[in-house]
DNA sequence: GCGGCTCCTGTAGCCGACTAACCAATAGCC
DNA sequence: GGCTATTGGTTAGTCGGCTACAGGAGCCGC
């Protein structure tokens, strides 16, 4: 990229020249999301939705609170994509009775008829994500994405319960 | 139709599995984003709003559609930030005189004094994000985002004007 | 038993992002 | 000139994400 316009006055602080990584970060994210949007809108969901579900085609049932850990998402967030998936079917609600406070989250037949369509979507979406980076390349990614995830506070994978 | 139902016994097909790359992206998008927002809570900003500042701070005035361009944003997105930061104060609209479809956003003088505060920001964002990489390591992982950017259907930097 | 503490869920309200649709002003064509 | 197309800004509505807070259920210590 060799835009070496000048800059004014105060002098050179591009965005790019400021923080070129802290910048490249979130066009890449909106970007990759919005691709992820086009591809599963033909199943009728929204990107983010199919990585819940994906975690009850795991293991089901779990609760908005495990959910919400296995995603790394604050509860509201998780506690509002599961209404939003029970309006559309997908999933369903149900107290827990023994521990009346824990609300168990289950699949339905049409959430579990995704399954095969989503995974389908999700490697072409890889597919086209990691384009024509050769197989070091993706490992070599992967591991800068995985110290970038640590340096900024993201803790590792959490294996499902303690 | 789908011919992979065996596949579907044993589940295992964990988010990592079927798209690493897909599933780090957001991940690290969002810890990054909150880590933005914690520091720039501090001047009162939200993440995404900093990144218009710094158009305006770069060149001024600028209208909605321009800055959107810039920002790699749809319209509304931009006109929201707008308004909001006009709410805020630091930012002002304008009509333009010969062309009265335009709209001119300028700084006010609280726009302007965010400046060396937000730079500092960034800088420390930067900082915290690369960590202990080594410059061989972030000009790579700029090189693999810059891929993934162009493969995900992300032009690559718009030079200003048209 | 009863008051307090903690955990889990859910609500309210905010922001950034998008799409779809609307509207005003310009540009272009006849 | 006038009629149409295009451009630019804005509105409305939806979703994912967050923080802050409310409310109920369990688990104590007493």
């Amino acid at each position: 990229m060799g835009t070496l316009e000048q800059e004014h006055a105060h002098g050179a602080s591009s965005v790019a020249a400021v923080g070129p990584v802290s910048a490249l970060i979130p066009a890449v994210a909106r970007a990759h999301r919005t691709l992820a949007g086009t591809l599963l809108r033909e199943v009728g969901l929204y990107p983010g939705q199919e990585l819940l579900l994906m975690q009850l085609w795991e293991h089901e049932p779990r609760s908005p609170g495990e959910l919400a850990r296995a995603l790394r998402v604050e509860p509201p967030t998780a506690v509002k994509a599961v209404s939003r998936l029970e309006d559309a079917g997908f999933v369903q609600r149900e107290r827990s009775t023994d521990d009346r406070r824990v609300v168990l989250v289950s699949l339905t037949a049409s959430g579990r008829a995704l399954r095969a369509r989503v995974e389908q979507i999700w490697a072409e979406l890889e597919r086209r994500t990691v384009g024509d980076l050769s197989q070091a390349d993706r490992a070599r990614l992967i591991e800068l994405l995985g110290s970038i995830s640590r340096n900024v506070g993201d803790v590792g994978p959490d294996p499902c319960g303690p």
